[in-house]
DNA sequence: CTATTTTTGTATCGATTACTACAAAATAAA
DNA sequence: TTTATTTTGTAGTAATCGATACAAAAATAG
């Protein structure tokens, strides 16, 4: 192929951008603070990117969904999900400050986005929605064989499980605190068992 | 008094500053919306508000914790706290779609102003701190005049039910219907009881 | 009435917003 | 080496951002 090499690894740009975006959320990341962490002059930008802004930003929706997805597959094979899933949240009381602060991209740019984007809000809507099934899935799965006692309807737990992440990621920033977090999580993986 | 008598009502500005605040967040939302929904000119805007935009939203949320305020007043008349807390709730899932979507004020500015500004997020963590004390009292008053069987300490449950708070108003924007909430919300408040 | 004070509307400020135009730079193919 | 193709950096675009300057308007006080 004819024409200059690119200069700038692709996924690490995004990965960078998503940076910004999930500390600062969409509207208050300018197009300086995106150019600035990732080092690009803004005619390799819109090169690169030919929607802007928000085609850089739904890139970045979408690489972190891949690690969702990444997650699921790794619970697909596993013999007990939800014991992964419990994992998950457990080792949130592991994180560091600034991870307990910038809490999920995901339910960052629901809450950023209604009323002003209508495509980034169901975009990410579906990603939670998509969260929520796995939560469910897994837990069908553990009432089944016997590792869940609790028999309430698996998509109402599900539905439990999404409402206390999104709810625990408010909470991590009122308390940045692990031993805090940790109890908290604890006491509410109890009910899903 | 000398001078032109003004010919806005101060409350009812902040007022309708909320409304747009509360739906498009503090950085999406422009000095000209602000000026629309108002009708106010930039003339009267900043002969009011000397802080500028800044210091309408600063209003708002303090409107808003009027509101909260009063309702913890009510609280403290009750017999029953946890069960006036049980109820507001359960009123959620009488809402209308828009008030789904809105969310809440303070959640959401927590979750815009981490990485954005300082003040705001430490202002409206501590109105979260102060209604989590308030479930807290509530739920300790419950354990003891044995309206509430579960012993859990109720500075953990207190912290559940404002994480269950802030995820319910997630849960309310990918589920903007009234039976899947109240599903959810009688689901969640058992773990109160 | 006149003088004083405050609010209001308008016109506008510099700064920042996201985004483009375009030529120089850097490669591969002919 | 020449030509074609693509990326890169720089300079600059119009539009919008939040915020001001200021005079006309509208009241009260004397």
């Amino acid at each position: 192929m004819k024409g200059r090499p690119v200069t700038f690894d692709n996924e690490e740009v995004i990965l960078k951008a998503q940076k910004v975006f999930w500390e600062k959320g969409y509207t208050a990341t300018s197009l300086a603070d995106l150019l600035t962490t990732t080092g690009m002059g803004s005619g390799s930008f819109y090169n690169t990117f030919k929607g802007g802004k928000k085609e850089l930003f739904r890139k970045a929706i979408q690489q972190r969904r891949e690690a969702f997805t990444q997650f699921k597959a790794e619970l697909n094979k596993s013999e007990s999900p939800i014991d992964l899933i419990k994992d998950f949240f457990r080792s949130i009381a592991a994180a560091d400050k600034q991870t307990h602060l910038q809490g999920c991209l995901i339910s960052n740019t629901v809450t950023e986005m209604t009323f002003v984007d209508l495509d980034l809000e169901n975009e990410t809507i579906a990603i939670l929605k998509d969260v929520e099934k796995m939560f469910a899935a897994a837990i069908e799965k553990g009432q089944q064989d016997g590792r869940i006692r609790n028999q309430t309807d698996p998509v109402i737990l599900g539905r439990y499980l999404v409402t206390f992440w999104n709810g625990l990621n408010v909470t991590r920033r009122m308390y940045p605190d692990n031993k805090i977090l940790q109890k908290q999580i604890e006491m509410q993986l109890d009910i899903i068992s």
